[in-house]
Formats: structure tokens, C-alpha cells, sequence
DNA sequence: CATGCACCTGAATCTGCCC
DNA sequence: GGGGCAGATTCAGGTGCAT
């Protein structure tokens, strides 16, 4: 992957540098997330972070809105670039931003072939309000979730975002507190960061795209809050900030950061984790004999199960899912669900030998 | 103005055309509001069921079809160009998108100068769900509110917007339901446009950012909703819509609409959904941490809490509902009631803590 | 006439694995 | 990388019919 002369991947490190220079000097493929909050103060963004860091600028004086984007613009593709080399194929990458960066940011994305899986809305319960009275109280930030391209096979806790939200699928608006309190970071009464996110926001998006063991990847570290969700979470993580004192916080904040233990850390399991039984398995344990019957909820259709696991009905045999979907006149068809057994008088889903075999090959 | 030759602007008119070409023959500086619901550029690739093996209806229609971003940038930069010409100094301009093409949208209005004052969210109160369970719930559209420049003196009604959101700033996040039922425009039972607005989106729009009297435009008109929420808000209204059948659809409705008297403007009050507080919540905010003991009301079950706000019982997992009605072999169970945390060497329900998380999270 | 239930639908970039 | 196939996957709300 020409990464001759690269270092390792350094883990569960804070590195002080340029993002850009140092994500460079990171392997290829080897981080399963990243989440990045950049900078969005635009003339900033020309003073500090032009790619070429060597060259001191001088010649600022009359920048206008336009050179402003297009230096913006530069550096988002840099950095963005730069993260899709070090992401695996099948790692994901989220963004943070505001109305002022967001949509550079997303038009960067796409432009470079991610794909975007959604635009996630973090609706904050206690914003700043408008003092001026001139326009909508900004009450929400916008984060960007994509893969590396339309075919990745992305990471997506389907069944944890699931149970987080009482069993009903997460939605795209995600309501949440700002970070203050005993949460905040101060130094002297002041806050150390301006932009210092709540933990509570990292832990959503990292047990949503993420597994234990994964490693976590900020390329803007500021006050650390992406190490600190990721080592409570069990996940390894890599920070990039060119601060020292912002890396300093974080390096501090992170020590009396505890791993979870393992079984916190177990996310909840759909049937798409469990092991994949083929039917024919049912006939082979003998949970089914060939010649039974099996009959579709209403009792409509009966279908005899074969030998070598396929089932027959009026005329047509295949597999329980295609002859369920040819009895229906469907495209398709959950045979597990859709047929069923009678036993003591009354009908079960095969889905109920199904358990019953996982359970005798577990043993 | 250079404006020879331009017709003098049609008021209270569909115009049926290409939005550019149309845009191009009226008078410049003439509008005092565009609200634009532009092609999404979907790219759908394949055909949805849901699970029930129903087919999703989604936008298949060749006006949404682009060939790259290349082009749907060149059409974005286009329109919004014709629309500032048209646009009075002071008057603002909306754009809703989705994540497929409002990024795009957001950087070419700021190349050209347009100043963003809001991003702001319309959270569905009822969303498609994610069928597939791949991504979250795309439950939000971001509309995009941006003046002519920096210093334009656009119009917000501070106040007006206050008044709907019960005496407190409107925030950029609003909670509607999509456009269904009785307004939904229908044809022989079939949708007459794939797209339709709620008129309450549209309601608020106006309300926020132009006068009575005031000549609002939309360029992307479909089924006519911004035309109806102006004649009812008693503001003029200019649409161009290329499809004749659609510009039909719209003048047909508007035959219905009649304009309100000033006095029951202020009928229109916002409601304020009273926040839902799933379990996981709690976890999220720290008031519950990963690995705390649960105990029914006799101490007879324990479980552990998981970071993802699932919960772990003897080897079952899943919400506070499901394991505690797997627990007493129930149909169904309130875990808020039935699961019980140990304070100070009583047990007391977690539902306690739900109290604690919704002052958190009052908005 | 009220209640209940079955059915329908909405801007959707919606699968994973083996061969 | 493409073809084939197993099999996993939905929430809120409106309409309309049956009881």
C-alpha cells in the first residue's frame, strides 16, 4: 500500500502536529473510525491550518470571502483525503460542523468518494440563545456519517442504537445536553477548550460505528473527548492535536478515564449475529423428519419436508424460503417465520426448531 | 437594473417552464422571498420492499435524475444565480434538501455570495422508517435560510415566531408531521406529486421572514404548497413549475384557499411535544453508569446495565421491557416501574431517574 | 354512534455471504 | 467482481370496514 517508512500505528497516543503531516506518517488501512470536529472559522483556517505549513504567510491582507472557501475548501479535501488512506475499506468516518462549515465539508466528502450514510442532527437542550433577536435560536449541530464508498460494508449496531431508544430504531435527530458542569474543563475558571463536546454525544456515535477492540481515530483532538468515550468503551484510539496544552488536557483527562468491563461492553444481538443454521440442519439433527408437514399461519398451503431439506408443495419443491414466496405469489419470503409445524394441536414457527438446534450444536 | 424588456412580474400566477429560463424573464429585484424545494438528486439504485413485502413508492421521476454532481452543481449554481437577480437587496432566500444534494446547495450559495443566516431542521414527527435496520431512521430535511449578503437587512419576526413556540426564541430545530391524509393531493388514489410539503412547513416560512404583501417565489413549485401558504398568509406568490399536470394539480387547489384576516394569524399555536426519555438515556447521561445491578421489587432478578441501555439477566439480553417480561414469563412488562437501582440501601424504581434525565434534557 | 382492528403509506442513496 | 440465494427488516398516523 506504499507505506514504506511509515511508523506504526501508534495506540492509545496523543501526537502533537499538523493533522494533515501526521496523518501522513500514519499506515494505510488500519483505522476502523474516525471522528473529526475540524476548525470552522474561516479566517482562522487561512492562518493556521494552510496544507503547506512551511510558508509563512503574509499576504492576508486582503483575502476576501471567496479566497477564504477556496483555502477552506483546500484544506478540508487535504485532511479529509488523508483520513480516507489511513480508514480500512470498511471503516466509517463522522464529521462535526455548522451551518458556517458543514456544507464545504459534505461537498469535500462526497467529491472524494465517500458515501454518506446519514446526516445526523444534534439537537442540543440548553443552546446559547440569540441575543440579538435576528434569527433562529442555533440550537443544533450537524454531524456527516459516511463510508468510504457505495459498496463498504460499514459497521452499524443496529440492535444497540435500537435498545438505546426504548426498542424503536435511532432516528437521524439525536436530542442532547451541551458538555458543562463537573464535565467541563477548567483551567483557572475558564474553560480550557471552547468547543469541548459532550461525552455523551462520542459514546453514541462510537458504539453506533464501532466495535470493542476497534481503533478510534480524531484527527482535531482538542480537549480529548473522543479518547475518553473510546477508552470507556474498550475501543483503542489515535489523536491528532497541534496544541500541546490542549493535548496536555486531554492526556491529563484521560488518566482517570476506566475501561468498562466486557460484559457492559457486550452490545445488544439480532438474529443477524446469531449463527446461521441451514434448515436442512433441523432434518439432519432430527428436530424434523422427512414427510412432515409444515403449513403457512392461516393453514392455506401444506408443504412436505424432503430429505435433503427442501420442502414440496403442489407440484413446486425448493427451499422453504422460495416455496414460501411462490405460495404467496411474493418476491420474496421469510421461510423460518412463514411455516410452521403442528405440535400438540396447535402451530409453531420452524423459527422455534431453529433455537432448538442452535442450542444443540452450541453444546 | 438592466432590466429592458423583462415582463413586469406576474402576480399571483403559475408559470409554466423551465425555472431559469422563466427566472430570466422577470424584473430583478422584485421578490421579497424564495422558498425553493429543488430536485434531490436521490440516486436510488435499487426498488425497496418494506417487510411486509410491499413496495416503496419512492422518486423515480426523471426530474430528479442527474448524471454527476458536476451537473447538479452547474443547474444548483444556475438557479440560485437567477434567483438573486429576482431577489430584492433585503429580501432571503430557503432551500430544503436532504443530505443527497443540501451540501452541494450550501456551498454554491455561499460561493456566490448569499449569506447563510439559519440551517434549520424539520424533524418528522413521522418518518419512513429504516426498512433494511443499515442506517438510522432518516427522520429530518434541512432547509437552508440565507440573505442576499452580509449586510442585507433581511425581515425575521422575532416576535411572531416567539409567539408560536410559546414565548421562547424559535429554535432551528421544528417538529412536523409530513404532509399525509386529507391534504395530501391525490389522483385516482395515487399521489399526485411525489413530494408534497405540509402546509405548516411552508406556514412557518413565511410567517418568519416576509410581510403581508409581501411577493414570495418559488422556482421548484410541484404541487403548489408555497403558493398556498402565501394566499392564506395573504402574500402574493409567483411559482414556475416545468410539468403541466402538476401546475394544474396547484391551480385547482388554490381555487379553495382563502386568505385569513390578520386577526386569526395568531390562532396557529406551535405544540410542544413533551420529550420522550428512552432508558438508554440514562445511561448516556451518567445517572445510570454500565455494570449497575437492577432488582425487580422482591430482589428475586438481578440484571446488569450495558452501555448501549440494554440490559442482562441470566444469559437473556435486551430492553428493561423485554427482560423484565421474560423474567416473570409476561407478554409484556413497564420496566420503568418494574426495574428497581439500590440508593442508600433501598431499592427504588429507575423511573425515578427518568425524572431526573427529563429536567436534564428540558428544552 | 363509538371502538377496534386491519390495512395502507411516506424525498430511501436500505443485505451479506458464498461461489 | 458478478450472480445467486438465504433470510433479515418498520413507525406513526390516517382510512375504512366490521362489530
Amino acid at each position: 500500500m506504499g507505506d514504506t517508512g511509515k511508523q506504526p500505528l501508534p495506540r492509545n497516543k496523543i501526537i502533537v502536529g499538523d493533522c494533515i503531516e501526521e496523518l501522513e506518517k500514519l499506515p494505510a488501512e488500519s483505522v476502523d473510525l474516525v471522528f473529526a470536529d475540524p476548525p470552522y472559522n474561516l479566517q482562522l483556517a487561512n492562518e493556521l491550518y494552510r496544507p503547506n505549513n512551511s510558508r509563512v504567510d503574509g499576504v492576508d491582507d486582503d483575502w476576501d470571502k471567496f479566497s477564504s472557501f477556496e483555502t477552506y475548501d483546500r484544506f478540508t479535501r487535504d485532511w479529509l483525503a488523508a483520513c480516507r488512506r489511513v480508514l480500512k475499506p470498511n471503516g466509517s468516518l463522522w464529521v462535526i460542523g455548522s451551518y458556517h462549515n458543514i456544507f464545504r465539508v459534505g461537498t469535500a466528502l462526497q467529491d472524494l468518494g465517500y458515501w454518506v450514510l446519514n446526516d445526523v442532527i444534534w439537537r442540543k437542550t440548553n443552546p446559547m440563545p440569540n441575543f440579538r433577536g435576528r434569527r433562529f435560536t442555533n440550537a443544533h449541530e450537524t454531524m456527516i456519517w459516511a463510508s468510504t464508498g457505495q459498496k463498504a460494508r460499514y459497521t452499524f449496531n443496529y440492535e444497540s442504537m435500537k435498545a438505546l431508544n426504548e426498542d424503536l430504531q435511532m432516528r437521524s435527530d439525536w436530542l442532547l445536553p451541551i458538555c458543562s458542569g463537573a464535565e467541563r474543563l477548567r483551567q483557572d475558571g475558564r474553560k480550557t477548550h471552547p468547543t469541548q463536546k459532550p461525552e455523551a454525544l462520542l459514546q453514541r456515535v462510537i458504539l453506533a460505528a464501532s466495535h470493542p477492540g476497534d481503533v478510534i481515530l480524531d484527527p482535531f483532538m482538542g480537549s480529548g473527548t473522543t479518547a475518553v468515550a473510546a477508552k470507556r468503551l474498550g475501543r483503542a484510539f489515535v489523536g491528532i492535536e497541534r496544541e500541546k496544552a490542549y493535548a496536555k488536557a486531554a492526556r491529563d483527562r484521560l488518566k482517570s478515564v476506566e475501561t468498562l468491563d466486557p460484559a457492559s461492553l457486550q452490545a445488544a444481538k439480532g438474529k443477524r449475529a446469531e449463527t446461521r443454521v441451514p434448515f436442512g440442519t433441523l432434518v439432519e439433527l432430527g428436530l424434523l423428519s422427512p414427510g412432515t408437514a409444515l403449513y403457512d399461519p392461516a393453514a392455506r398451503h401444506e408443504a412436505k419436508v424432503r430429505a435433503d431439506g427442501s420442502i414440496a408443495c403442489a407440484g413446486a419443491q425448493g427451499s422453504i424460503h422460495k416455496i414460501g414466496a411462490h405460495v404467496q405469489g411474493a418476491m420474496a419470503c421469510n421461510g423460518w417465520t412463514f411455516w410452521h409445524y403442528e405440535a400438540g394441536g396447535a402451530l409453531k414457527p420452524i423459527d422455534d426448531l431453529r433455537a432448538e438446534a442452535r442450542q444443540k450444536l452450541a453444546s
